[in-house]
DNA sequence: CTGTTAGCGCGTTCAC
DNA sequence: GTGAACGCGCTAACAG
């Protein structure tokens, strides 16, 4: 690592668009008061009494400077940022994903808080927390101890958010993943498939385990006293080998599949070996991705209804800092209504 | 709005996670030493000499408290952050777009550089400023004169990384999109296709206009002297209509879609009346999504190369920050290799 | 009432 | 190696 601070390269560092921001103080010469006037006027405080004409005066110098605050004097000085860092595992930087933190900042930004999000993976947290100091850390999958103790460490606020089911921690709230077993077993045998399974193909580079998709079915499977297999594959051949054992099968088949492109793999794998769908086996996708519309025939789908996760998580998060927010509207986190059939052809 | 400050609900606020973050000052004391000290050997200052004995005390007093410097007093300080400030617009917030950003932050952290994500929409910048004051902005979108100037005022350093065609200002890289259109045209002339068309579905709340892609595809097929129309629908129906007429028409037609969802509904279309593909009409979209793989037939699609354009933003980013970085690797943003095609089937 | 002075919070850096 | 001042906004104490 070539250590070289201020290389030989550039001479003159200055110059850059670097203008200096205008201060409190550049506000209180320009309108011809004190800094604290600036700070009392700006900030609307209610324990001080301004006359109409200095309030004006200071609005006014402050406007013509194009005046901001200092994140870091205001922070320093109170101790506490308006800041929510959003944490995201760099495999999880999906369109839903992204949709679902949006929806959450959204709400926090509504009660003055706002948020960023990192992507991890190009810092540790450690590293990152020098560059930042928000109040609130939302992760959307467990932090390690380490990890924990840092945010302990410097007052930062710890709120889960998870986007599967990882073991809860306090002040967690969790995408559940049964629900969406569930729902996709319950259409299935609502549309008189007699025998269900459960398919998962290779994960590629991400730790979300079918296990409570799974579960999830097969809850739904014994509520309706149907059967249900979880079968893997890992190649192309390994599917074939399934789709072929189906094909032959008795009775209507009902797969569940772990997302939709998993669905869209087996589809086209049932499509070569002539299997009838959705007559002999029907088939059920999770997400919902556009591409679903237009696959042969149409994907039935599963979406996860991110708003009430996404207003769950920033309640939870305003919990926490003790922000005052109408709870009329409090989601509770145990009975989110998290998944939804898209009636499509398919099945 | 219910000012309610601390909720009846919960009884003692205190005890939160709350506990005060040790300071340099918490450091010196326990090693015995100044403040200043403690800043020279945490900095590793080259311009004070420590004895490795106080070195280490005030290291393992560092380690003992888990200190963390405040990035807020630091930056009051120093005027300048770590932090960079990546801008999306929540229309943007794709799967490549998130990879794209992921891999500009790797770089810039190899730098020193921390980087966070904003998916615009929750809040204005000029509010975002103050909670945070990043030393540059990287947008994928262009920003509004005011914007531009709230950063100016704010000296906050601006970068432009298009994810399409905006028109340039100053430190802009530009995912190109005429090499897109480009690439998918010479593929399909390449293949036989002796008429081409470009198809644009209707566009779903984004701003990205398929006119630089068309101009690029426009440019393969005037070297190839081969003719191509422009064709958009809004309804099935029209998309309908435009297959109708393709199945009838003579020779062999090469379709570039804007995207690969569009190509996916175009081929669903085509399949539904019957026409031959690849044999009579051949199809190629732009992404890559993994969708594309399981469409009947396979998607032909380019896949656009994030890593040069990463790469270059990154650089662009650095520089105007005055870091520096070897420039061996060093990407000219005018000859970007933005796209490739991943052979399928389809064509 | 209206506005000012003074000092804090925390890490950095210059001068001794 | 240390003392002290600084950067900037907030606010308690105080004066007109």
């Amino acid at each position: 690592m070539p250590d070289e601070r201020t290389a030989p390269g550039s001479p003159a560092p200055a110059g850059e668009g670097a203008r200096r921001r205008p201060t409190s103080a550049d506000v209180a010469r320009r309108a011809g008061v004190s800094r604290a006037t600036v700070s009392f006027v700006l900030n609307d405080n209610p324990t001080q009494r301004i006359s109409p004409a200095t309030r004006e005066a200071v609005l006014a110098a402050a406007a013509e400077l194009g005046y901001l605050p200092s994140p870091h004097a205001a922070a320093l000085r109170s101790g506490r940022s308006k800041l929510v860092l959003m944490l995201v595992p760099h495999w999880a930087s999906s369109e839903t994903v992204m949709r679902y933190l949006e929806l959450a900042g959204s709400h926090l930004a509504e009660h003055g808080l706002l948020s960023v999000t990192h992507i991890e993976r190009s810092a540790p947290l450690r590293e990152l927390l020098t560059a930042v100091h928000p109040a609130a850390v939302l992760s959307l999958v467990p932090l390690s101890d380490e990890e924990s103790a840092l945010l302990a460490q410097a007052g930062v606020v710890e709120v889960h958010g998870y986007i599967a089911d990882f073991p809860d921690r306090t002040r967690t709230v969790t995408l559940n993943q049964e629900h969406m077993g569930h729902a996709q077993a319950t259409h299935l045998v609502d549309r008189g498939y007699d025998r269900l399974v459960y398919v998962a193909g290779p994960e590629i580079g991400h730790p979300i385990r079918p296990a409570g998709r799974l579960a999830g079915a097969r809850a739904a499977a014994d509520e309706h006293g149907v059967p249900l297999e979880h079968r893997t594959y890992r190649t192309e051949d390994e599917l074939a080998a399934l789709v072929d054992a189906w094909h032959s099968s008795e009775g209507r088949l009902g797969v569940c599949a772990f997302d939709d492109v998993t669905a869209l793999e087996v589809l086209a794998s049932l499509r070569t070996h002539g299997v009838d769908v959705p007559g002999h086996v029907g088939i059920v996708g999770m997400d919902d991705i556009p591409a679903a519309r237009f696959s042969e025939p149409p994907l039935t789908t599963v979406r996860p209804q991110l708003g009430p996760q996404a207003l769950a998580v920033a309640h939870a998060t305003l919990e926490a800092l003790d922000v005052p927010f109408d709870d009329t509207e409090k989601v509770a986190s145990g009975e989110m209504p998290v998944a939804a059939v898209v009636q499509r052809s398919s099945t």
